[in-house]
RNA sequence: GAUUCUUGUUGGGCAGUUGCUAUCCAGGGAGCUUCUCCUUGAAUAGAGGAAAGUCCGAACUCCGCAGAACGAAGUGCCGGGUAAUUCCCGGGGUUCCCAAUUUACGGGGACACGGAAAGUGCCGCAGAAAAAAUACCGCCCUGAGCUAGUCGAGGGGUAAGGGUGAAAAGGCAGGGUAAGAGCCUACCGCGCCAGUGGUAACACUGUCGGUCCCGCUCUAAACGGGAUCCCGCUACGGCGGGACAUGGCAAACCCCACUUGGUGCAAGGUCAAGCAGAAGGUUUUCCGCAGGGUUUUCCCUCGGACAAAGUUGUUCGCUUUGAAUGCCUUCGGGUAGACCGCUGGAUCACAACAGUAAUGUUGUGGCGAGAUAAAUAAUUGCCGCCCGGUUUUUAACCGGGAACAAAAUUCGGCUUAUAGACAAGAAUCUUCU
RNA sequence: GCCCCCGUAGCUCAGAAGGAUAGAGCAGCAGUUUCCUAAACUGUUGGUCGGAGGUUCGAUUCCUCUCGGGGGUA
């Protein structure tokens, strides 16, 4: 598996998989509010492996800041994702993830880069590592 | 030269690193081994002029048979273009603006632009009256009466004037009259018909336009014929002639002409996986000196009747079924994975020819996304563009900025949103010759 | 993606096959009552009828475009 890629199996696809972690998973916030994470640990599985999305609301902004947003979560989180890894292998655990912009949106933050987006998802998985 | 508007083109470039999707090639591994799957690497390609809104039109799909009548919806000057259109091009008409001004000629813009003389309906307030005109003020004639006047109850005539209104029953001039009026006349205007020009819409020229009836294959205020009324002239035999009758609204109902079956890629098809059915309703037909089997109060086929279901607005008509693992309705359960459809086409670029143009024909060359919780990205450097600041004001350095917006079956239009750049045209202003 | 609906006062809704002062309830404000408050009663404020064009003498109503919100569809 490549260090800093991000193929299509380590990420949500399937209904099920969306339904569970979000029935049944946790919310984490970054200090400042501007993003969340929902994520959902399956302990004493054998897989150990990691499943994102990045999820947008339909009301934060039009088509193109949208797509902006998730192809700057998916840049950070494929730069990262390598601690959660080493977590993850040693608990012996599964996990999924989704990320989404909670007080951000077009009208407020027009252009948005990755020098803002990546420090607050940096924070965001410390905080999910810390949990595992 | 500046500003504004319209139309068209364009919608930053190069390189490095790290990623994603598709195609293809190579290496490794696994399996049910001419094939499929997993994994690693290389090469190539990878959002728009509007991809948007979903307002029109098609291709394609299935349902279904589309046959008729009625209904419903849509379109609406004429011609052309196109696969087709509520689109585009050209022309006509109406209307507005500019310039000039008496018009005309000229330039530009807008227009859902069939029918109001088939019928129905509506036209608030104001006004006398709003569509068969019951005359408010006024004008004119007449005049009961008495207080004898610059009086005037009542009756009649009058749509020229006033006032109201979005709109007042053709306009204007002359004649005429008691006062007036298409009451009469000239010109303009309205409409029918004919001729000329034009494919046509339409334009120009000319004739005609009382009332009733008949005719011309339909229609007729006006084309033909007849009757009748009125007016004028008359040699009394006739002859000549006729103001024009109905405001607006059809993006009110409606009438006329033309068009339209529904459905939309979540259409539709194939494979895999998976589950659980239940309740209710409906129909146990009839006839036939038709044919066959033959066990002859039986079964099958055929024809007819009847019933049920379907035919996505209704009716007729049509199709299927009539006892079976049926049909219909309601509730409930399971799956939401893969593949095809899926991108080479009313295709794009250039050139020539035809055409006023939209557009078409021919030739040469090109292949340019195919995702599905949804790829087409992130970042660094340099160059180019714009803004601000500093300094040796030609330049350099520093800092900041660059619109609207992202394919989702595919095309053709329309509409809306757009920073900057370029080209062409028009209008206005200024300067020079 | 495709197909449909709805925008009227601060809130929830009426209204019409065009006629102008656009209604109702709740809320708000003022008053009566009460020692004070609530309740009750009386009066009153507030609308360019989502926006822009068009048809018409006249549009909230009819037509077109546009903005926002909601629903259905394997």
């Amino acid at each position: 598996m490549k260090r800093f890629g991000l193929s299509s199996k380590e990420r949500i696809k399937s209904k099920n998989e969306f339904e569970l972690l979000y029935s049944s998973g946790e919310i984490a916030f970054s200090s400042s509010k501007k993003f969340k994470a929902v994520f959902f640990i399956q302990r004493n599985s054998d897989k150990n492996e990691i499943k994102a999305a990045f999820a947008v609301s339909r009301k934060s902004g039009n088509a193109v800041w949208r797509n902006r947003v998730k192809r700057l979560f998916r840049e950070s989180f494929r730069l990262n994702k390598g601690a959660l890894y080493e977590s993850v292998e040693f608990k012996n655990a599964s996990l999924l993830i989704a990320f989404s912009p909670n007080s951000v949106n077009q009208t407020n933050r027009k252009k948005i880069f990755l020098k803002e987006v990546l420090p607050e998802i940096v924070e965001l998985i410390n905080q999910i590592k810390a949990k595992i």
